[in-house]
DNA sequence: ATATCACTTAAAGTAGACTTTAAGGCAATA
DNA sequence: TATTGCCTTAAAGTCTACTTTAAGTGATAT
């Protein structure tokens, strides 16, 4: 209960990169909820604004669409009502992401693959040697 | 050499998953080339073009845009001119995926630890008792 | 012969996540 | 008082990666 600094629509934005616009747009979506208005409408946002901004980034960060994200908040401020969706929800998205972790680690070491593959190539053609072939790279 | 199979747009759907529309797309686009017609103007792909939606698959897994993708096919079929760009290319993608991986990873975790979290207040809305804080279960 | 199926093209539509634009209000500064 | 700057809304526009639609061709099935 110690923190009530306030911020204006562009002090959010320095502080959190979030441009004023998608501020905008969150709130219209509902994953922002309750920005206070000062005598001239202008937003006012508070520490817990800030906060909620890191969880959608973090949530952003781990490819939630912004449909599952809004869900999410809706059921935490009801826990003692959604306390089964809520864990259906992050379970549910914690397989996604692993799924999408596991394909893209499997593609980063291709990749990396490839550099090595490639590089051997650069070689080849600067010293006007054979060229390598891929099944020597291929893990 | 030895492979010389064919296949209608329907086969290839069927053998890839890849709608027709996006077979269209993707030769549009310039990353599916050199589809030849039949005589009465029906897409006829090989097996390399199988081969090329696979790579396609690997590098969406790894979250390259379609436009690296063909940028990637283009200086693959002209090595000697663009080892230099593919190398570039393909180590700025690792990079970036890297990255990606890794705020997938931390969120992951982030995401268990929430499930546990979750997990325990469901217990204690069950059993009637004082519910966890978070700081126990954030990593 | 006619219906059905698979294919064709070009263009329009969709979804997600924003961004940009247009039109205007309020307050401080020159 | 006029300009500047920050804010407001509602609506339209953008980008990516497709999907859907409309209109039409040609081969096959009944």
């Amino acid at each position: 209960m110690s923190e009530k600094n306030l911020y204006t629509i562009k002090n959010v934005t320095k502080l959190t990169g979030v441009t004023a616009s998608t501020l905008r747009y969150y709130e219209e979506l509902g994953i922002l909820e309750d920005v206070e208005r000062d005598k001239n409408d202008n937003r006012i946002y508070t520490d817990e604004h800030l906060d909620r901004l890191g969880g959608i980034r973090c949530f952003k960060d781990g490819a939630m669409p912004l449909s599952k994200i809004r869900e999410f908040y809706r059921y935490e401020s009801d826990l003692e009502n959604h306390i089964d969706d809520i864990i259906e929800l992050v379970e549910e998205q914690t397989e996604e992401l692993t799924e999408t972790i596991n394909k893209m680690v499997a593609q980063k070491k291709h990749m990396e693959a490839k550099v090595k593959f490639y590089s051997a190539i650069k070689k080849a053609i600067e010293n006007n040697s054979p060229w390598p072939s891929w099944d020597e790279y291929s893990d």
